[in-house]
DNA sequence: TAAGATTGTGGGTAGTTGTGGGTAATTTCC
DNA sequence: GGAAATTACCCACAACTACCCACAATCTTA
């Protein structure tokens, strides 16, 4: 059973190798289409983990990055924050991708990481640093859910 | 894997030697098409680093300088720092271009430097004028900044 | 339930990449 | 015009990366 493409539910436990290597669900793997030739683009999160984009939907976010004029200095402030974290990586035929270190370090990366389909995205986690960022989550305001609740139904 | 042609992410961190020369990243190099020849053209950035356009890309940005009239003071200024510290620069078989002292100079490059995926083009910087730089545009109006966000990352 | 296929994890190896320096060709300057 | 300085081209090597194979655990299927 497939669902959308290019679509990730659900939480995986893996293991991040001494290479730096960490596997992709195999329900992810199966999930990405055929043009993203088996690459993703792996990036900052908003978030201490790591944002994990299929190509195809990087690519979008690329276009947008292209058309905004270096002249004005918070679009390359934009720009580079964005660009400068983010490195294309290819799974290998064990389905694993291999993160940077700097990526690893930004979030806090041990040998256990967890692995949270964000739908459109994947999320690389330290599992404790996901555990306190629930926590502080629980704090948040009922009137942002509330506007919430105008824009999506569930 | 290839990502699309002539786009630049990521970040690296090489060194300059004492002829002048610095790598240009192999994933940016594989980035380039064919048309390019190998080249490209060095300026002065807009920041205190120094800008890597592919040979295309520089071809473009010149067209559009050509139609700035030179009536308007801003205009001749514009074109004149624009075009007046570019200069063409072939990789060599290790993959390495030469830098102009004066570039070097302006940059404040010494032995380390860090090279800056920019999507269109590439920056080199001074590792450390670069965290000046990033901790100088903390001060940006974060409201603008997010409102880029919103509309260009998913 | 048993056999086969798939999945996650570890490690070895050959090829690639970054860096330094040498030499010949070219340019500059007196 | 010739010496000095600069530039372009070549080779060498260490470090790293991508690719390959192996194997145990889990899931699938007959």
């Amino acid at each position: 059973m497939t669902l959308t493409n290019n679509t990730f539910i659900g939480e995986y436990a893996y293991s991040l190798d001494s290479k730096g290597r960490v596997n992709i669900p195999a329900k992810f793997r199966q999930s990405l289409s055929d043009d993203n030739e088996g690459t993703f683009v792996i990036a900052r999160g908003m978030d201490a983990c790591i944002w994990v984009y299929p190509l195809i939907q990087w690519k979008d976010i690329e276009s947008n990055l292209r058309n905004l004029s270096s002249l004005s200095k918070i679009n390359r402030t934009f720009v580079r924050n964005t660009a400068r974290y983010a490195s294309p990586s290819t799974y290998d035929k064990q389905g694993r991708i291999t993160l940077t270190p700097s990526l690893i370090d930004y979030a806090g990366l041990d040998k256990d990481v967890l692995i949270v389909g964000m739908v459109n995205k994947i999320e690389i986690w330290n599992p404790t640093r996901l555990d306190e960022t629930d926590k502080q989550n629980l704090e948040i305001d009922p009137a942002a859910y509330d506007e919430l609740a105008k824009n999506i139904i569930i």
